[in-house]
DNA sequence: CGCCGAGTTGAACTGAATCAAGAAACGTGG
DNA sequence: CCACGTTTCTTGATTCAGTTCAACTCGGCG
């Protein structure tokens, strides 16, 4: 059970006590509501946050469409790692999809941990190992399915996640039409 | 110029004077013919390769079929993350697509140098960075483009490409036919 | 010279996009 | 609590992109 950054960081390795206490220093709850854009296009992302309760997506334009890129639920943490890390403007949005119960902590902060605490920075290696070996999935689901393939490996990753997100941000997220997306659904469900 | 590991993690941040001792120590130039396999299907990755000269890619089988998931060429480092980071034996093979000049390095070796030197720990936390993001790309590249776009986006990536690698390689890449590619070529070259 | 692997090209077929219209679900104000 | 408008989802017809199977070309090499 996730409930703050330091059980969150926990599944990554361990941290020394010290180390834990200034995670904690570090983070605050926050409420807020669906469809608050947490970044808006353009704009500089400043914090991470852990999710407790909600989700939300991360999109971008291309022809004047949104394409989703990034799903966020539960025990995850929202950030767009990009302009995070560079500092510089995103082409993203990010937007809650439903009210969110979070931890919010500034990546300044964070920043330092990694400086300070050798362990820390550990944790922060592997975790970005595991974010591009999810994201290399991503990639080999692309190249040896077609687009149904893709639904069925989205939805072992979130098997719940047709209750709860629009078909649109679905069918952009794994590269086929909302209009496609729907007739596979519906061929599905006729058997 | 990248001519061996330590200018190579140049790249990603600076290391300190003894660090970077320790990488060269535990750096060893190879040469390997080309056709060679690194790793084979059901092995473990022990070592990690810089290029300084040639090519490789790594594969994997999808309904008998060899799907190119990743390509290496000079200044890239050749290794399959999954199973040197886990341990595990990989799905995966991969072979050099020409003569190579290598320089290989234990993963255990530098997994000693990450506990050892925190500096050393926040490169791999970069690169690590890096590698998502790259990906990550990829990613975009399949929700927004048809496989042209695919095709002139890894010729973005890698300008030369074509002169030195097959077509079916860079086709399974790009999750398309490799009839079909060649296709989307010839359509390109008569303009 | 003949073989072989790699690439090209054609024809038939399937998966997916597009355009468009209608049905269902959803939220808001009266 | 209902009526209305809006958004989301479904379904049909058409067109386009991509696959499959197969035959052929080309260059290298024994």
């Amino acid at each position: 059970m996730i409930n703050s950054f330091s059980t969150y960081l926990d599944q990554y390795g361990s941290l020394s006590e010290e180390a834990e206490l200034s995670v904690e220093r570090i983070s605050h709850p926050t409420h807020l509501p669906g469809n608050h854009e947490i970044l808006k296009q353009g704009n500089t992302l400043k914090s991470i946050y852990l999710i407790l309760s909600g989700s939300a997506r991360m999109y971008y334009y291309h022809d004047g469409r949104e394409i989703t890129n990034q799903f966020f639920f539960e025990g995850e943490v929202i950030a767009d790692m990009e302009s995070i890390y560079s500092g510089k403007r995103s082409n993203y949005t990010i937007q809650l999809l439903e009210d969110c119960s979070l931890i919010e902590m500034r990546y300044s902060d964070l920043e330092k941990l990694f400086q300070q605490f050798h362990d820390q920075e550990a944790i922060g290696r592997k975790l970005a190992i595991a974010c591009y070996l999810e994201e290399n999935q991503r990639n080999r689901s692309y190249q040896k399915n077609t687009a149904k393939g893709r639904y069925f490996d989205l939805l072992k990753t979130y098997p719940d996640i047709l209750n709860r997100v629009n078909l649109s941000h679905i069918s952009s997220y794994i590269g086929v039409t909302q209009v496609q997306l729907s007739r596979i659904r519906s061929k599905i469900a006729a058997f």
